[in-house]
DNA sequence: CTAAAACTCTCATGCCGCTTTAGAGTTTTT
DNA sequence: AAAAACTCTAAAGCGGCATGAGAGTTTTAG
């Protein structure tokens, strides 16, 4: 505290920094005290490596590396600087970029809770009206109701990988489907024919990228894939009772996933669901 | 590749992750492969455990961390989920707000070098026009002009951190200055009035947060504190010659440090300079 | 059926920018 | 002179993997 000299801690104290981070500056040598003292070995720093310090704090403020830094500050290269600055921009922008991709899949992860908490009980119909969606879809290679879960965890991890190879966003879906055309449905069978994941209305057009329109749907809840047999049969038999006129393909949407606790299952709340034509 | 069973390798590939990382998973009870040969100790993972792997992807996407994960995974607890998406958006807030002032710090300093590089020769005296600026300032305590560089230095570690203790976002500045009063420079002395750094135009407002005007001003450039006092003479003199009026107080303003690469010294790039009025 | 290729195992180490802890020594204050 | 406050070194820990060594196992090719 005499004359010229500051303790590392007082030196730590005025510059907002750990006493511990200072020492490893020492250590790799990006701010050496200006004296120490042999026998104690303790570090006495001078007020005016203050100016150092700062350059250092506020480069590491800017997103730099304390290597970088300590090459800068060593080469005293201006350039230097600009170079690893701009390298530094683009990086930021990406994750800034990706941080609002998280936010907009954390707010509709959230929704998908809320909505999983209020919705109605398995074997539920009910008439809604459903807005417009976005897919990017694929067609199914094979009729996986043929087969077992198996073929689907297939065809639904093609279809991610898909969007990694385009390099498109990854939606991190929650919110996965099934389609089958209308005739399929309206025979009482079930012929798969595309699986698809639920994409933002922002996403990059292409020619995956598909648009199910919005309208009203008559829709049955259930919560495993196993029994999606016999609940579209329920679905259909809805509709005929009521002379609802199926006005398009039927949908299996996952509507939540939130259930897969359990080791292997799928646990899902799920869909399934017609838009009808009330002529 | 026979029957049910996958390779952790087949595993890694089709999820799109890496072997090592399953191996940890396994290790920290994440996801464990469901069956172990008791010799060999391979590892073999069913397709049905995508639904689970897609889970933790899916999360950690959200920014969870593997140990959030753990914990949701086992407990099966919607609502755990949801407060920790709900503390999750915050943060992911608070980073997108962070990561927008680096990226307009980058930026200034960017151009800061820029200006650097293409600046005129030391002693340079120019009437160029600045735009106005906004400062967060303090009184100095005492007139470092009669002390030395270290009472600077600690006026602006003051200052700096009051910046922290208010709570305010930190300028990391590239962009400070001292500011002296018409009069002081009009007899020819040295007497600092306010230490400031500049802010950008919608930094919080509050009482130290003052404005400068724009206008024309005459300019000298210097790069050391150490020769303020002659330059600033020089400047005084050659608004004399010139019969120009001076308007307003006297700033010494840092336009750039990126000269600090002494070990000591605060090697800078200075602009001092005074506001006229062309009557 | 054998040899080579491809895969997998465990265990250890490294990354980054610190923080924390332990145990010993030094300075400053009372 | 004792007590309090500080500082030292050295090592380990964090998170989420990646990498590598050296040994063992499974699959493929001939």
């Amino acid at each position: 505290m005499k004359n010229e000299l500051l303790s590392i801690g007082e030196m730590a104290k005025i510059n907002n920094i750990s006493v511990s981070t200072l020492r490893l500056y020492d250590e790799i040598g990006l701010i050496k005290p200006c004296y120490t003292d042999k026998e104690s070995r303790y570090r006495y720093y001078n007020i005016r490596q203050n100016a150092r310090l700062d350059m250092i704090q506020y480069m590491k403020a800017l997103g730099m590396e304390l290597k970088e830094i300590k090459e800068v500050l060593e080469s005293g290269d201006t350039k230097l600087i600009e170079s690893i600055l701009i390298h530094r921009k683009k990086q930021v922008k990406e994750q800034m970029a990706n941080l609002n991709l998280q936010l907009a899949a954390i707010s509709r992860t959230i929704e998908s809770l809320e909505r999983y908490r209020k919705s109605p009980s398995i074997g539920t119909i009910t008439i809604e009206y459903i807005p417009h969606r976005k897919i990017y879809s694929m067609p199914t290679s094979i009729n996986f109701y043929d087969y077992g879960i198996e073929v689907y965890e297939n065809e639904l991890k093609e279809l991610k990988n898909s969007l990694i190879k385009h390099n498109l966003p990854q939606i991190y879906y929650c919110n996965a489907g099934t389609t089958m055309k209308k005739e399929s449905f309206l025979e009482g069978k079930l012929e798969s024919d595309e699986i698809f994941v639920l994409v933002d209305d922002d996403f990059p057009q292409s020619d995956s990228i598909k648009r199910i329109e919005s309208g009203m749907y008559v829709c049955i809840y259930l919560d495993s894939f196993d029994d999606e047999k016999e609940y579209a049969k329920r679905l259909l038999e809805y509709c005929r009772e009521n002379n609802y006129k199926v006005a398009g393909d039927y949908i299996c949407e996952v509507l939540t996933e939130f259930s897969v606790f359990d080791d292997e299952k799928r646990g899902m709340f799920l869909r399934l669901q017609v838009p009808v034509a009330f002529r």
